[in-house]
DNA sequence: CTTGACATAGAACGTATGTTCCGCTAGAAT
DNA sequence: ATTCTAGCGGAACATACGTTCTATGTCAAG
């Protein structure tokens, strides 16, 4: 076999270990793994997972039962390793009032109330929180009602950053592109057929999170 | 022990056969449990993991070494049931082209390209593919340029479902709300400040799927 | 042809592991 | 007090399972 090359009875044995550990909760044993694949003897089961140990497929542990563990490289190469991170839903967000921030602990538990995200949706986990859009108000950001937008609690941003900010004297809260230009802000809305807002006066208006994510949940 | 009551023991136990198969890879031995909680005798340790798969907690299976399983209940209750699957990134979508579906067979090998979503943000999981978005000619159905929308290939629809049409005459894929309308089926944009389309021949527009998810990446 | 690496098969072996049985104790119910 | 049950401990037992050893066939390199 040529270095990094697997035959297809080892392609099919990962198949399988990875199929019936889903299915079971634990791993298959030698001998269920010759049956499946087609393999008589258990000393050609065990020299094929040695093999794949060696591939770096696999993890075993010597003189236990079904010690055997799909390793992360596989896991991830299939998809299967449920990176998933649970995001607090702590309100909901509309132009009419600023952004309700969830308080600083982080309880997380409680907050039964929680969009499940994998975790490479996001760049960052940290101080990450979840708002579902009431109303039409933000289609000019291209979020309409019922989106759950996922935020970041982060004062500072940089340019193209979309953010959640509240205006002083609208009294609003929008979700607008933001950059520094010269000694102006400009908020550019998602929509590229609308127009931007100029800043003067920093002090006009509060920047309440980093919007990292959009989601819309159709059917 | 009262019943639906766990005893402290018992609720190690459970502790420890979760702590020890997110570490392992499969699950503990009925001697490794017992020396984790401190219990000298298997027969001690089997006669809770009976009571617990009694309460519903454990699943176990007769003869079979490791053969324990944590209820899919007592997974979700501790949010480890880390529920991920792979949508195969297909192509893009703009305006100027139908949609290109996959082929029927889903090969999801050497799509490399996909996109991890939990489980319980699609209704259906079963022929569902991802798109990207290339273009601003989406606005009117609040999609932008980048977005990721997952569809299900699917020819039926029903009333307020998202679906991706290819309208014949006007050589165009768009997102739309789809209605039936009397004999003629109406075509309305998720911007509600836009008019809906309305289309006499039904032969004139070509359902290629429906719009399950829309995913926006920001940060 | 010979050699050696690789893959496979079968059988024997040792042990890790689940199962079962018997005995003990504490507490609640009768 | 007696009985019954839940819970615990220890030991013997049966076997599921990993390990190891020997033998066979293939194929490319020498």
């Amino acid at each position: 076999m040529a270095k990094g090359k697997l035959t297809d009875r080892q392609r099919r044995i990962l198949d399988y270990i990875q199929d019936f550990t889903t299915d079971n909760g634990y791993p298959p044993s030698i001998r269920q793994i010759g049956a499946s694949v087609g393999i008589s003897s258990t000393s050609v089961v065990n020299y094929n997972l040695n093999r794949l140990v060696e591939e770096g497929f696999l993890d075993r542990d010597k003189n236990v039962s079904r010690g055997i563990r799909l390793t992360d490289k596989l896991l991830r190469a299939t998809g299967n390793l449920g990176d998933v991170i649970r995001v607090p839903m702590v309100g909901r967000i509309f132009a009419s009032e600023p952004v309700h921030l969830p308080s600083t602990d982080s309880p997380m538990f409680g907050a039964d109330e929680a969009i499940e995200i994998t975790r490479d949706m996001l760049s960052s986990t940290d101080d990450v929180f979840a708002l579902e859009v009431k109303g039409d108000s933000m289609i000019d950001a291209m979020v309409s009602d019922g989106d759950i937008v996922v935020m970041k609690r982060d004062y500072h941003w940089s340019n193209g950053d979309m953010v959640a900010v509240w205006l002083r004297d609208l009294e609003e809260t929008t979700l607008k592109y933001i950059y520094h230009e010269g000694n102006n802000i400009r908020l550019q809305p998602a929509n590229p057929t609308m127009d931007s807002i100029i800043i003067q006066d920093p002090k006009h208006l509060e920047v309440q999170g980093k919007v990292m994510l959009v989601v819309r949940q159709l059917a």
